[in-house]
DNA sequence: GTTAGCACTCTGGCAGGGAGAGTGCTAACC
DNA sequence: GGTTAGCACTCTCCCTGCCAGAGTGCTAAC
């Protein structure tokens, strides 16, 4: 009992830990819980069963593993794996030959960010057989780089945003009467003169000083209010949009064989305000952060695990490339797959600024 | 015996339709199969069960009902759930109640076409409590309304199309050497001269023609190129994007507990392909169409059903709203739902072209 | 043609039992 | 003192048998 104490609270020896990370290795690639005589077969240890229940025992008493009965196999707690991930996210580098794969198939797309997002995303599923997830670059606060008005009918004319980092907003702007494309052209080119690199807040100042007396001066009021609008609602929202592929990976692990799992984890990915809160917290950090069961705040997620790394410039625009997997998940693989695509999209990203 | 085969051969009695309806009704609300007893319990059917019985087999004999095992009660076959269709499919209108909720809703959205597919997604997925799915107007051949070229940085320029009826589309040019903005925005209006209204084709020919003394001509060319590529890829796709929503709703069926039919249905609306055939037939046809279980081609959806509604104009461009979900579906209450909203995604697109 | 009655069939749930896996403990060993 | 062999114990899993219940199909009477 003394030992057990002691054990418990201090840090783990090396055959402890040597130990643990056979059983979450295990655990990961079969799925089902592991016993002491498993682990002696398949692994070098160098001791019997007898003492690696010894040890097993501790490790459960510590908080890392569990069994989910009596005579059952040990499985990895929630602490388990994150014991387990602080200990191989610094080393856990994507092979070369994958790599080399990544790169050719993002150099075989075309050249947009869009395609980009869904490659990203698609390919980290295909990697570590989870669900990838990417999201838009996106910055702070939007500027804009270009506007333009396009005529639809008397009544109706689409306002286009061109952003700073490339990206389009539309949005269609009801006409007081009816305007030729002429009228619009201007209208646009004084927006395009007054809101030139603006956000929304410096756009809004821009139209209050509008000079009354410039042509159109109502109408260019009228979708710069608009125009306004635009920037704000991209603002407002923490995570555009958040493409994902590959869940058909997750809905074939074990663990969600039943669809009530299933439900919770589509649930999950649709809950855009915590992946927001998530992706602020790791453009933050700049390095990738690994959420695991119970880290997650909300209960939908509490059986899965993310590990997310940034790309972009914290200056300029951030977005987030990811897993979505069970807390069973390969974690050396997915951060490496992770921190690779991550690193690639930078770079795209940088080229797109220069 | 001799009774069995004239029955099964010609119409169905009145009594028999109304049986067979009640066995339907009443599997589409329980999902277990229907007994005897339970039909006169719940019917005023005037008949006693062992009447009930004899008629349940001559419809059993006639395709219509089947039953999982010799003790079980009866289940609508495909065939079943066609014959029930094509009884109800001209007169199952949505209530007014309803009507007005949905207008309602239409009406506080902003008015842009992007949030009428997700509406009508999401409005269709919470009446009838399965998937809503929509697809955007898309027209036969795209037509450019306008053109713009964004400078990015020296190598690169954002081209940005708007199409005929409104939506947008972006591509990345390289450029060959740094370009002032000016140049550029000479460029696109040089593009908008040339291609003014023209599909793919007629921005090749115009291109052809295009007179080489023109200022930029080479770059002209180049993202003029870039424009009929656009152009043709977006006619290329026989779908552009298929919104859906409520998926979870088909998830909570019964019939789908296990994830591997879940696996399925996600595979089906994945199978991009046949969508869009079925908007071909669907918009050509221009009247609201069910596709029940065996129906579909692809085996991944011989167990759902979809109903379908084309909306917009067949020589301007035509979308489709619809539901899918489990062939036992509440019928009446999808064509209802369906048909009123792509009626009323009619009225928003002819408002749209005025 | 309809109905009551009845034998029959199949499912679903429950209890019992044996095999298998794995544990925790104890006592012997190095 | 840590390590190990041995062993009793526990729990799951799976199979079997059993029973109640639901529903059918058939027959004979109405």
């Amino acid at each position: 009992m003394a030992r057990r104490i002691r054990r418990s609270t201090g840090p783990l020896d090396l055959r402890s830990q040597a130990i643990l990370r056979a059983v979450i290795e295990e655990y990961v690639t079969t799925a089902t819980p592991v016993g002491s005589q498993a682990l002696v077969d398949r692994y070098r240890l160098g001791v019997s069963s007898a003492t690696v229940r010894n040890i097993l025992a501790e490790l459960e008493l510590a908080g890392l593993l569990d069994h989910p009965h009596t005579s059952a196999g040990r499985i990895p707690t929630d602490a388990g794996y994150r014991w387990y991930v602080e200990s191989i996210i610094d080393a856990s580098p994507l092979p070369e030959v994958e790599q080399l794969m990544i790169r050719h198939q993002f150099g075989q797309v075309e050249f947009a960010s869009e395609h980009w997002f869904r490659l990203a995303a698609s390919t980290i599923a295909s990697l570590t057989h989870a669900a990838g997830i990417a999201t838009p670059a996106k910055p702070a606060a939007a500027r804009v780089r270009r506007v333009d008005l396009v005529s639809i009918n008397d009544q109706l004319a689409s306002l286009v945003v061109v952003l700073r980092e490339g990206s389009i907003k539309q949005s269609l702007v009801t006409l007081p009467g009816p305007e030729d494309q002429e009228t619009l052209t201007t209208v646009a080119a004084v927006l395009n003169d007054v809101a030139n690199d603006a956000t929304a807040a410096r756009a809004t100042a821009a139209l209050v000083r509008l000079n009354p007396a410039t042509p159109h001066a109502a109408l260019v009021m009228r979708v710069g209010e608009r125009l306004v609008r635009v920037l704000e609602d991209y603002d407002r929202a923490a995570v555009e949009e958040v493409f994902s592929d590959g869940l058909l990976n997750v809905l074939g692990a074990p663990e969600f064989a039943h669809s009530e799992k299933v439900r919770r984890v589509f649930n999950a990915l649709e809950n855009r305000a915590y992946l927001g809160e998530l992706v602020g917290s790791v453009a933050e950090s700049g390095v990738v952060k690994v959420f695991i069961g119970h880290e997650n705040e909300p209960p939908d997620m509490r059986e899965v695990a993310l590990v997310l790394a940034p790309y972009g410039r914290r200056d300029r625009a951030v977005g987030v490339v990811g897993v979505l997997g069970p807390t069973r998940l390969a974690y050396p693989e997915a951060i490496g797959t992770v921190r690779f695509v991550s690193g690639l999209m930078n770079e795209l990203v940088d080229h797109l600024y220069n």
